[in-house]
RNA sequence: GGCGCCAUCGCCAAGUGGUAAGGCCGGAGCCUGCAAAGCUUCUAUCCCCAGUUCAAAUCUGGGUGGCGCCUCCA
């Protein structure tokens, strides 16, 4: 396998630390807000990568955090006078249902923030024995970029301190400007944690470092062998998570660092100030999850992503040509055997995740399926093989794991499937009757409630029109 | 201002030194009572300029044009 390294900026082949297994780390979400399609991206990237991984026969540990604690989560429970659990409770079922809707399969892990404090506070208490951590005098803690040597060598930043003085809002009460809270002190009623230097709550960048030791850490060079996360990750995020592992602990904290693309929308990114955000829940009243899967997974991970319609029914198109074959073997069981398309289609994934490849393989194969079949319809071997080339599609990249009859059908409501029953009843007398006038008015009648007819040797189907 | 990514057919999108994958749309055909679906078939020399090389979309330099990070952010 190779993956690129956002880090070393190229391609490396992947080599885990400890034999055949494989320890893979990425950012979750903060559980303040719905998930949006960018959630859904990087969570569909990762997924893949943990089904190719596991592929190759590596067993995956994959975690995947939950910030749970937060000023945006505080801000929102006051918002509506609610608990921050109920806000969090809330927004994390939603966000399992959206990324179920999308075929994401849990992680092993999902830690959350409020029951990692401990091994946070452990970190901290790491980071000020060392020296690479301060209190000031409302308690904060803070980290101490410049006792870090290799601070900036991650993200390859390495500006200078007037030009981030320009951006950054000062605080006079921190020793350098990038030095980044560890620890926030709280001195009123509001929610906040214990801990031997004080009551506070945890800042953002620390709860990734102290989670990874926590749970997938092990002895050598790197404390994992995966971290990965959207782009804009990358700095602060990632660079601050990086020193405070390597000053705390004996390891640098990742082997490969993996960075997927934005999703931008009208060629912006989606930000709150902007207004733009795309949520999934909204995306799924209108389209199948597969085919949002289908979509955001049809260009590489590490390119941004312009999401609009136009493409995403051509990417629908796409997958509908999988489901057609499928239904073509549909009542057939799956029979295990290995097959040459599988084994390209797992090189294609093996190359850093290269799913165009993987696309245009899957097209060649549906096409070499259905020239088979419309030679000879009974071709034992060719629907073995077919079915057996759908399952690997479905375990690799998660299409095609549906009923195709209830694919094509998806929305349909009952009383309009009666009546398109009903009407294809009407309409399949009078085709017996050779009377094709009324026939015909009665599929245009069809097509006018969004229903395309199919007409074969088995009987007539129908499919729902996008 | 600093750091970085990108620019391939009408649209989406692989390919990163050896002479342009795939999909959508569109044209023609086969099949079909007519359709739909399926199948066959047709359509690009890779933003511009200069350079390196026997050979460049692919490397180097310079332009132009997008985008992201530097502040919470997938």
């Amino acid at each position: 396998m190779v993956i690129y390294d956002s880090v070393a900026k190229e391609k490396r082949r992947f080599v885990p630390q400890h034999g055949n297994d494989v320890t893979l780390y990425v950012c979750g979400p903060t559980v303040y807000d719905d998930a949006h399609l960018g959630h859904a991206k990087s969570a569909l990237v990762f997924d893949l990568l943990s089904r190719v991984l596991r592929a190759n026969g590596y067993h995956v540990t994959y975690a995947r955090n939950i910030t749970d604690i937060d000023d945006k989560i505080i801000h929102k429970a006051k918002e509506r006078h609610v608990s921050i659990g109920e806000i969090t409770t809330t927004y994390i079922e939603a966000y399992h249902h959206d990324m179920a809707a999308l075929g994401i399969a849990r992680p092993n892990l999902e830690p959350r923030a409020t029951e990692s404090i401990e091994a946070m506070i452990i970190m901290i208490e790491q980071l000020l024995a060392n020296n690479h951590a301060y209190a000031i005098e409302n308690g904060d803690i803070y980290f101490d970029t410049s006792s870090d040597h290799r601070y900036l060598t991650l993200s390859g930043q390495l500006q200078d301190a007037d030009a981030r003085r320009q951006r950054v809002e000062s605080s006079h009460l921190k020793r350098h400007q990038s030095d980044f809270a560890l620890w926030k002190a709280v001195h009123d009623e509001s929610i906040a944690f214990e801990a031997p230097f004080g009551r506070g709550r945890p800042g953002w960048h620390l709860e990734c470092s102290a989670m990874i030791e926590k749970h997938l850490a092990r002895d050598g060079a790197y404390a994992i062998d995966i971290h990965g996360g959207g782009a804009d990750l990358l700095f602060p995020h990632h660079e601050n998570e990086a020193a405070q592992t390597r000053c705390a602990t004996n390891h640098e904290l990742a082997a490969y660092w993996m960075h997927n693309g934005f999703v931008t929308i009208e060629g912006e990114k989606m930000s709150k100030s902007l207004g733009n955000s795309f949520f999934i829940k909204d995306a799924l009243k209108v389209y199948q999850g597969e085919v949002l899967r289908f979509y955001l997974l049809s260009t590489h991970y590490r390119a941004n992503f312009n999401f609009n319609e136009t493409d995403l029914l051509a990417s629908k198109k796409r997958l509908d040509k999988l489901y057609r074959l499928k239904k073509r073997l549909f009542g057939l069981k799956a029979i295990a055997m290995v097959t040459p398309f599988q084994t390209q289609l797992l090189d294609a994934l093996n190359d850093d995740l290269n799913v165009s490849k993987a696309l245009a393989l899957i097209d060649e194969m549906i096409v070499l399926s259905n020239e088979k079949l419309d030679i000879n319809a009974k071709d034992k071997v060719a629907k073995k093989e077919a079915l057996a080339n759908i399952e690997t599609i479905a375990t690799l990249l998660g299409f095609g794991t549906n009923n195709p009859f209830n694919y094509f059908q998806h929305g349909i409501d009952t009383a309009t499937r009666q009546t398109v029953e009903a009407l294809i009843a009407q309409r399949n007398d009078a085709k017996r009757a050779k009377d094709f006038a009324t026939s015909d008015a009665l599929r245009d009648t069809i097509l006018a409630l969004g229903i395309s007819l199919m007409d074969t040797p088995e009987g007539t189907f129908w499919e729902r029109n996008d």
